[in-house]
RNA sequence: GGGCGAUUAGCUCAGCUGGUUAGAGCGCGCGCCUCACAUGCGCGAGGUCGGGGGUUCGAUCCCCUCAUCGCCCACCA
């Protein structure tokens, strides 16, 4: 276990074993006793091959989730997967039709059968690919939305809203999907903008003349029983009530008036199609319109359409509907016209409008409350834009149909008295014969929507409709992490059942994050070829590259764009943070061997007056890196986290301070035991702060250092506290000025092509007094940083040089000797002083305005005042400096 | 057709309540195998903050408008 660190990193080796011994720890179950934090994880589908969406997805939750573990909640995210009822069946049909079978030939219990077995290989894949990406789920808990509790959750779901008249029966127009065969949702039925035509038709008046009347599916005339036009609309009005020859078909249809029909488009008159539109089905029903239903489930023309019409396609008969329309003289125009057209959003087929039988759930009653949670805050969206939405989805919402002619999910919980008394009952528990006559009972033929699962998740998970300490504990839970897709499909769904069943909210923060998209911003897909796939990313970079880049390349709401022709550059900066890492830890542990002595607390403790400014300025920028992560963690920022740890780790950490403590560490210099303190200190903080994005690197570097408890895992260790005491303004500035000096003498070197190897003196004056005290402090630092034989303060310029100004106005002195290139140096000095004059004239300008004095805050103008007077100072300094090299003008 | 969002360096994005010398990563150029790291170190180039107008002492940030892209919703068939 204390093997000695790989020089190399390698996220293979480290990453196997840390989840086995999480997993081996518990930590991934709340812990007891403590506040919970709960997050329910979207159930991907049974089917379901990771892809970078869950990657995305399953990142920022168990990011969430470790931090808030971190800081002592009881967190609990759950892990499950939804049966998904068309995905599946389409998938496992498939299947069978490759050995030339369909569902029928196999029958209903077979085939469920056969969809049972497929699910029992593949089901669990998806759920060992997310631990791939270091998934802190607690397994224990692992739900399918079929088991036998979440079906005796559906059920009593089920019965409740029956009982309370919030499901019925009924027939409407619903979206019906020609190729799944099944009556589809108005979420399920996406609308896609589609360059159609109008097509202009005329229908003949028994009385004479014609009438015009526009559609965009003229196939469906076959169906129309009347024709519509607006009761005030002067033209037609006298027409009401008169008789139309519909042409093809050749019947009589009335026309008749109605308030729906828009007069200003088209011609005014509206063909009415009541089996084929929902807007004619209503006009239909208050007119008194026969309803002729003119296609097969398939989308064929039926038995109800002249027989030359009967087996074809719909688009099919479109052509020869409009081609015999055409033929007839009857086609007045044609015009190109957008609209939008449903698609199945499992096959894309389009849908078909259809006259139906099914069971629905009345949703207003539901969604009341749901929205009346988003607006007294009790709901929350992150980014708050998508409240909006959600509350204009509620508004407008639109009753639920829930059964679908499939044979996977749950069966509908009713059944239909086939003895005498023809009665209807709706159960808890399976019925053997009619409760009223006690006659043959057959249950409905129907399931029920894959979400009419899912939106009971968050309760039906802890074990409801039984009482379960799970469900005490646990609901209701606080963060809900998902795409924008599914925030009708589901979000609002749970918050509707939570109140309904619950009577709270089921969540307060709905995270919606972003969609992966390539380079051309198209979203991944299978079809597309644009897919990366995550698992070939853990392999090639490891799951801390992957999340690292996840998380820090999006903010909140945004999309992630990543280029799947180029893996290396899309994960660079998280393959080389951890490569960073790696290192820096490699190099703080080797130097740790001995004891460490504490910061604070113990006897051994170092003292303060023990510490350089260099560790005083570590430990503040340490403080701040906690303050700023934490912060950033709490409002969703993830990527403000990561950049601040980042930072931290990278700037401050690795390029400043481990540098300047070698000396100490190698014996040098005496401090040693402090530095060591020091470092092993800041850096155990850090590992801390990136632990909930990058856990299995840190988790493997935490564990070695000195003086853990063995076993100890950092992710069950305690997140930082800050610490106000840390905070040291005077070391910040003053280690800030060490650092721009020693910038200040690389510019020049680089400048000039001083050799790295050739040491150099320099010298600064005109020292401001945290100048003086850093530089006397730090004079090794800057020596050994800048590679100087030696620095000196307060000796003045001898000779030609290089100069330069820090920020305080000190002045820095390189002296070059011949090395000198008098011209370049006067040149570029001339371009640093005309910038600063530059800032210089606005500045004043700015403050020679007096309703800039009078108007803005004091503090503002304070401020103004002294940017301009260091400008003026730097712009000075230089100004001498010129002449002190001869410049001339 | 309604509503919303975006437009900042070659690319991907920060810039959260108007005052910063407008930042990062990647890419690019120059110099470095400096005993943790070349997946690295040092230095640097690169931006009229989409166009136009306005409010303000002051606008990348607020308002209007135009353009381009994207998202959500919608029974004008």
């Amino acid at each position: 276990m204390t093997a000695p660190l790989a020089p190399q990193f390698d996220a293979r080796a480290i990453e196997g074993p840390i989840y086995e011994r999480w997993l081996r720890s518990g930590l991934f179950s709340p812990r007891a006793g403590a506040a919970p934090y709960v997050i329910m994880m979207p159930p991907p589908n049974v089917t379901a091959n990771l892809h970078m969406g869950h990657g995305l997805n399953d990142t920022i939750q168990d990011t969430l989730v470790r931090f808030e573990r971190m800081r002592g909640r009881a967190a609990l995210w759950l892990p499950g997967t939804d049966h998904a009822g068309i995905a599946t069946q389409n998938v496992v049909e498939r299947a069978i039709a490759r050995e030339g079978l369909t569902r029928f030939d196999l029958g209903r219990e077979a085939f469920e059968a056969r969809v049972r077995s497929y699910v029992a290989d593949t089901g669990a894949t998806i759920l060992q690919q997310i631990r791939a990406i270091g998934a802190s789920c607690d397994w224990s808990r692992t739900y399918f939305t079929l088991d036998e509790g979440l079906s005796r959750a559906v059920r009593e779901a089920f019965v409740r809203l029956y009982e309370k008249g919030l499901v019925y029966r009924g027939h409407y127009i619903i979206n019906w999907c020609p190729r799944c065969l099944t009556a589809l949702s108005n979420e399920e039925a996406e609308k896609e903008e589609t360059a159609g035509s109008l097509w202009h038709i005329r229908y003949p008046l028994e009385a004479g003349g014609h009438l015009v009347v526009a559609t965009t599916r003229p196939e469906t005339m076959l169906g129309d029983t009347g024709v519509a036009v607006h009761p005030k609309d002067r033209r037609y009005r006298k027409l009401v009530g008169s008789t139309v020859l519909l042409p093809l078909a050749d019947r009589r249809i009335p026309v008749v008036a109605d308030e729906a029909v828009d007069p200003e488009f088209g011609s005014g008159a509206v063909k009415v199609t009541p089996a084929h539109d929902p807007t004619d089905f209503e006009i239909g029903k208050r007119a008194g319109l026969e309803s002729i239903d003119i296609m097969t489930p398939e989308a064929r023309m039926a038995e109800t359409v002249p027989e030359r019409f009967r087996g074809l396609d719909r688009f099919e008969a479109r052509r020869r509907v409009v081609e015999e329309l055409d033929a007839l003289g009857l086609l007045e125009r044609v015009e190109p016209h957008q609209h939008g057209v449903g698609h199945c959003y499992r096959c894309d087929t389009v849908v078909e409008p259809r006259l139906s039988e099914q069971w629905f759930v009345r949703m207003a009653p539901l969604a009341k409350p749901a929205l009346d949670a988003w607006r007294s805050g009790t709901l929350r969206f992150i980014p708050e834009r998508r409240g909006d939405e959600y509350a204009m989805w509620m508004e407008n919402i639109r009753d639920w149909v829930i059964s679908r002619q499939l044979w996977w999910g749950h069966r509908i919980p009713v059944w239909y008295c086939e003895g005498g008394c023809g009665r209807t009952s709706v159960s808890r528990t399976d019925l053997e014969a009619c409760p009223g006559c006690g006659g043959a009972v057959r249950q409905d033929d129907d399931v029920l929507d894959t979400w009419f699962s899912s939106w009971l998740v968050p309760f039906s998970s802890l074990g409801w409709p039984d009482e379960t300490p799970d469900l005490a504990a646990y609901y209701p839970g606080h963060a809900l992490v998902t795409a924008p897709e599914i925030l009708f499909f589901w979000v609002a769904r749970m918050v509707m059942a939570g109140i309904e069943f619950r009577g709270e909210v089921p969540f307060t923060d709905v995270y919606l994050h972003g969609t992966v998209r390539d380079t051309q911003h198209r979203k991944m897909s299978k079809s597309l070829g644009n897919g990366i796939d995550p698992l070939e990313v853990v392999d090639r970079f490891g799951a801390d590259a992957l999340r690292y880049t996840a998380v820090s390349g999006m903010s909140v709401g945004t999309d992630l764009i990543l280029d799947p022709a180029d893996l290396d550059t899309s994960f660079a900066a998280g393959r080389n943070f951890a490569n960073k890492l790696w290192n820096a830890g490699r190099f703080i542990l080797s130097n740790l061997d001995g004891p460490v002595r504490p910061l604070a607390g113990a006897t051994n403790a170092v003292r303060r007056e023990e510490l350089t400014l260099a560790d005083r300025w570590i430990i503040a920028r340490c403080e701040a890196a906690v303050v700023e992560a934490t912060e950033a963690y709490e409002r969703y920022r993830l990527n403000d986290a990561a950049g601040a740890v980042y930072r931290f780790v990278w700037s401050d950490l690795a390029d400043w301070y481990i540098e300047q403590i070698k000396p100490r560490l190698y014996g040098d210099v005496p401090g040693g035991d402090v530095a060591r303190a020091v470092v092993a200190q800041t850096f155990d903080i850090a590992l801390r702060l990136l632990h909930p994005v990058m856990p299995f690197i840190t988790e493997e570097l935490w564990g070695r250092i000195p003086g853990r408890r063995p076993g100890a895992l950092l992710a069950g260790a305690r997140w930082p506290r800050s610490d106000a005491r840390a905070r040291d303004d005077e070391a910040v500035t003053g280690f800030g000025l060490v650092q721009e000096l020693v910038s200040a003498i690389r510019i020049v070197r680089g400048e000039y092509g001083i050799p790295p190897g050739q040491a150099i003196r320099a010298s600064v004056t005109n020292l401001s007094r945290p100048a003086r005290r850093a530089l006397e402090a730090e004079r090794g630092t800057v020596e050994r940083l800048a590679k100087l034989a030696a620095l000196e303060l307060d000796v003045a310029p001898e000779g030609a040089g290089g100069h330069a100004v820090l920020s305080d106005g000190s002045a820095v002195f390189v002296p070059l000797g011949d090395a000198i290139d008098l011209e370049r140096e006067c040149a570029r000095l001339a371009a640093e002083i005309a910038r600063l004059d530059g800032l210089v004239g606005g500045q004043e300008r700015k403050l020679a305005n007096a309703q800039f004095v009078a108007r803005a805050p004091a503090a503002v103008v304070e401020g103004e005042r002294q940017k301009l007077g260091t400008w003026k100072e730097q712009a000075a300094v230089l100004r001498s400096k010129r002449e002190l090299l001869g410049c001339g003008a």
